[in-house]
DNA sequence: GGGCGCATGTAATGAGTTACATGATTGA
DNA sequence: TCAATCATGTAACTCATTACATGCGCCC
């Protein structure tokens, strides 16, 4: 329910059509979300289908025609509702995406902090793109400022681990 | 790949069969590794019709038929370049769980410490279950050390914010 | 004799992505 | 005129989960 959250959060604000949200999360919060096109779309209708949301059809000038989308009473109950439950629980990730830890020692040290090396600029470049990602008000830069710090801890994590294994293999 | 990875790493140290691999992960990875049955089961069959792994029956008394498995050489390699793979490479995380933070605002600070304060509850009870997690040699046990870092960064960063809303409510 | 542990699976479902499909306007 | 942007979707697929199904042995 994390998606149709975000969704329902950034309509309260300000009413949108499918195009323009996609475009913000895309743009404004790719940094630490991730949501495609057709499951924008998706929701989108679910959430009209069920009376989150009510859709609106508006042209402007000769462009084509887009579904404006403003959150119902019954949308903001579930806002209300998913924000609660949102805030208050914790799930565990599912899965360490990076599980080639448990097996760095069947690789020598050498060629361990090569990869690891390897990995770690690519997190301090999502760092760097973190922290140029456009800035917003209120709480909405939260997640923001919270990937970013979270994208440090990784980088002091791979230090880490790169100086245990430089010092192990010298 | 990350699943295929796990199961090929584990194998790789001691051949086991389904039941006996599931029930590790559920045991002493369960911080943070979340492996169902039948996904298990699933991964195996398919390793196996790829030629990653033997299937070999074996029969203890009067005990249900197992599927003992283990490595073929295409495993072998197949774990060698999953390894690598997954070494070297960062994918940013699809989608903050904590979305609810972009829209702390629309909550009194009051509500909003006492939402949170359950959060980090939950937690604060997962670092401690984390901590007393069954011990590994090696690597195994750097997902887990890593995991419980991570663990601990959340709870600052909850403190954080919970102190910030305090400050700002009073 | 009844429930738990061992051991294996299948079938249906869900959530999201990729690839595909359409069509108009705008700017180089 | 050709590509990019605006705007909406459908269809197929992937990956993993939940729910269901089976059956023997062991212990109380």
């Amino acid at each position: 329910m994390e998606r149709e959250l975000l969704l329902l959060g950034l309509l309260r604000q300000q009413e949108m059509h499918g195009y323009q949200l996609h475009e913000f999360i895309e743009r404004d919060l790719s940094v630490c979300i991730n949501m495609k096109k057709p499951t924008a779309y998706y929701l989108l209708k679910k959430m009209s289908q069920d009376g989150w949301i009510t859709e609106e059809l508006a042209r402007e000038g000769n462009r084509p025609t887009k579904k404006v989308y403003r959150l119902t009473a019954a949308g903001e109950a579930a806002f209300q509702r998913l924000l609660r439950e949102n805030l208050s629980t914790y799930r565990l990730a599912e899965f360490s995406d990076e599980i080639g830890l448990a097996f760095l020692e069947s690789l020598d040290a050498e060629e361990a902090v090569r990869l690891l090396s390897q990995r770690r600029k690519a997190v301090s470049e999502a760092l760097a793109s973190a922290m140029t990602a456009p800035q917003h008000q209120g709480s909405l830069q939260w997640i923001i400022e919270r990937q970013i710090q979270r994208l440090k801890n990784e980088l002091t994590w791979m230090d880490e681990i790169i100086a245990r294994l430089e010092e192990s293999g010298s």
